[in-house]
DNA sequence: GCCGTTTTCGGCCCGACTGTTTTCAGTCG
């Protein structure tokens, strides 16, 4: 069993716990669990080799036990006890909106329902109505949540997916009369790769005009909940969006509880109980009962003693503690970049040619720009032969000619990682290259001793560069490479070589632990947008927030490099 | 079930909204 799986099972253990009463703080535990595994930057069986379990936080001497025994026999006793008490199939009624364990329970011991397609059946009877604290209105809700869940694809959306649409809203929010500030809130601004929902928060004058104008948007299809301080909606595709009202001197407060996460949020009011302070989207209660108003993000955070934490950190993963000992890192932003190392043209599978990727480049102020197209054996691409690349030299040189200075056009190439471990280029080709990329693109199916040796292949390869969108995961669609993490971080510190965050949204490859986990082991990073179009390169703020998440600094990441400087290390990697 | 600037026991974040209730339970983020 792998992280994800045990983390999977973890989570079902809470939720059976959850429907059978049990004190909520096992539930909990259990929970944040499953949220420790899923959050690993690293293989749980290695942790386990070390005889480190228990230090992953949330693991005690009970759940390490349970994840041994995972380890070792790919089953857990205890869950199957559960499953043997508790119908399976009522886990699948916690994904509809308004159920929950208490009315799962009473689902099933009051009325005998056992999965949701027979809980549809019964809201539609009416039967759901005659059970005690129900009523044909929360009948009616549960059945219209019933459809919707059955009609959603997904829970989550991609990042990139969602950004536009939550450009837009606080575009539009932010005239409406009475509003003072808006921002942006949740996943999205913490850069999580999938969101599952938008948060928006206001400090607004007139909160009543804001959400009744936010509701009758036209791409609202309908409203979830509706308050004086929020209003919740669905939109026609499926996303959902929550809107909170707050007078500005709430603003801070409100802001800082909206973008969460629960578990940073979590901490962070623990921290502040512990100075007698109960912290709410308000603002801070004193013992005494006294109110103390946060207007500004900044003061929140302040008022614990704490310097303000980047959004992309608040994942409880170590921030608060690194904050109270000042050792929070300066994170790179977008504009510490000043090159672009992976970019496709009309000569492979790109829509825009090197003119027009090389202006759009210049354009955002960047002072290089590598032109790495496929090579030749990614048919389906178009990828070039050693020829043609010689063709595309003579091209880049003229338009560098044309373009003038401010950017400087390097050549390089994205070589397949091909199947049997070899590249697909010779090394005088790819000694001719400024720069060269190594990829996986084929056979991401092997199994992880073959695929791993592939990898540390190109690695070892003293013309190899960097190693692009390591494990050519499609977020959602389709799944990474099974390789050997550790051991390809180790011998790319080991080789010089670099390890690219890859900026598309449907990519994010290093995603933000794996990345941290390289940083951690002294990897340098590079964040690439794979630009296949002019609007491309726009992607660099996803791999960015990717890398924030990282904990990343600039220094470690080469692109914020100089060229000079860039070139001087490219080529001490070839002596 | 986990964990320690209050602790190896006794705590464990906080409030909005809904629908069912006559003061609250359940769900959600």
């Amino acid at each position: 069993m792998n992280n994800r799986e045990m983390a999977d099972k973890f989570e079902a253990v809470a939720q059976f716990l959850e429907i059978k009463g049990e004190a909520i703080y096992r539930v909990l535990a259990y929970r944040k669990a499953a949220e420790a595994l899923r959050d690993l930057s690293r293989d749980v069986a290695v942790i386990r080799e070390e005889g480190n379990l228990e230090d992953i936080p949330g693991v005690g001497k009970a759940i390490a036990a349970k994840i041994e025994e995972m380890i070792d026999s790919g089953n857990l006793g205890y869950y199957e006890e559960l499953a043997a008490e508790i119908p399976p199939d009522l886990l699948e009624m916690l994904a509809v909106d308004g159920v929950g364990p208490k009315r799962a329970a009473q689902f099933w011991q009051e009325a005998g329902i056992l999965s949701l397609t027979e809980l549809e059946a019964a809201a539609r009877e009416g039967r759901l109505r005659e059970l005690s604290g129900m009523g044909v209105r929360l009948e009616q809700k549960i059945l219209s949540s019933i459809e919707a869940y059955k009609h959603r694809q997904t829970d989550r959306f991609l990042l990139g997916q969602a950004w536009d649409t939550a450009q837009s809203l606080e575009e539009r929010l932010s005239k409406v009369e009475g509003v003072e500030q808006i921002e942006l809130a949740g996943s999205l601004r913490r850069y999580r790769e999938t969101v599952g929902d938008l948060d928006i928060v206001a400090g607004t004058g007139a909160p009543g005009l804001l959400l009744d104008t936010f509701s009758t948007m036209p791409e609202v299809e309908r409203i979830l909940g509706k308050g004086d301080t929020k209003v919740s909606v669905e939109l026609y595709s499926g996303l959902k969006v929550q809107l909170w009202a707050h007078p500005r001197e709430h603003f801070g407060s409100a802001l800082q509880y909206a973008t969460g996460s629960q578990a940073h949020n979590v901490r962070l009011r623990e921290f502040a109980l512990r100075q007698g302070l109960s912290l709410s989207e308000h603002g801070f209660k004193t013992e005494e009962g006294e109110l103390i108003e946060c207007p500004r993000e900044e003061d929140v955070y302040c008022e614990l003693g704490l310097p303000w934490i980047p959004p992309e950190m608040r994942e409880d993963r170590g921030e608060i503690e690194a904050a109270q000992e000042g050792a929070l890192p300066e994170l790179i932003r977008v504009e510490d970049l000043l090159g672009e190392l992976h970019a496709h043209s009309t000569w492979s599978d790109g829509k825009a040619s090197i003119a027009e990727m090389a202006s759009a480049a210049k354009e955002l102020g960047m002072k290089y720009l590598v032109i790495s197209d496929h090579s030749q054996s990614l048919g389906v691409a178009g990828g070039l032969t050693a020829a043609e690349l010689k063709q595309q030299k003579t091209e880049i040189l003229e338009v560098q000619a044309e373009i003038g200075s401010g950017i400087e056009l390097l050549q390089g190439s994205e070589v397949e990682i091909l199947a049997g471990g070899g590249l697909d280029f010779d090394d005088e080709v790819l000694g001719s290259l400024d720069i060269v990329i190594a990829s996986l693109h084929t056979a991401l199916q092997q199994d992880r001793e073959t695929a791993t040796q592939r990898v540390l292949n190109a690695i070892e390869n003293s013309f190899v560069h960097i190693i692009g969108h390591l494990t050519g995961r499609l977020i959602g669609k389709r799944d990474p490479a099974d390789l050997d993490l550790e051991r390809i971080f180790m011998a790319a510190v080991e080789h010089n070589v670099i390890l690219e965050i890859n900026a598309h949204p449907d990519r994010l490859d290093l995603k933000d632990t794996h990345a941290r986990r390289a940083l951690d082991l002294g990897c340098l990073l590079a964040i690439n947008t794979d630009a296949h179009h002019p609007s491309h390169l726009g992607f660099r703020h996803f791999g960015v927030g990717t890398a924030r998440r990282a904990w990343a600094r600039p220094e470690q990441i080469v692109n914020t490099w100089s060229l000079a400087s860039l070139r001087e290390w490219l080529s001490s990697r070839r002596l």
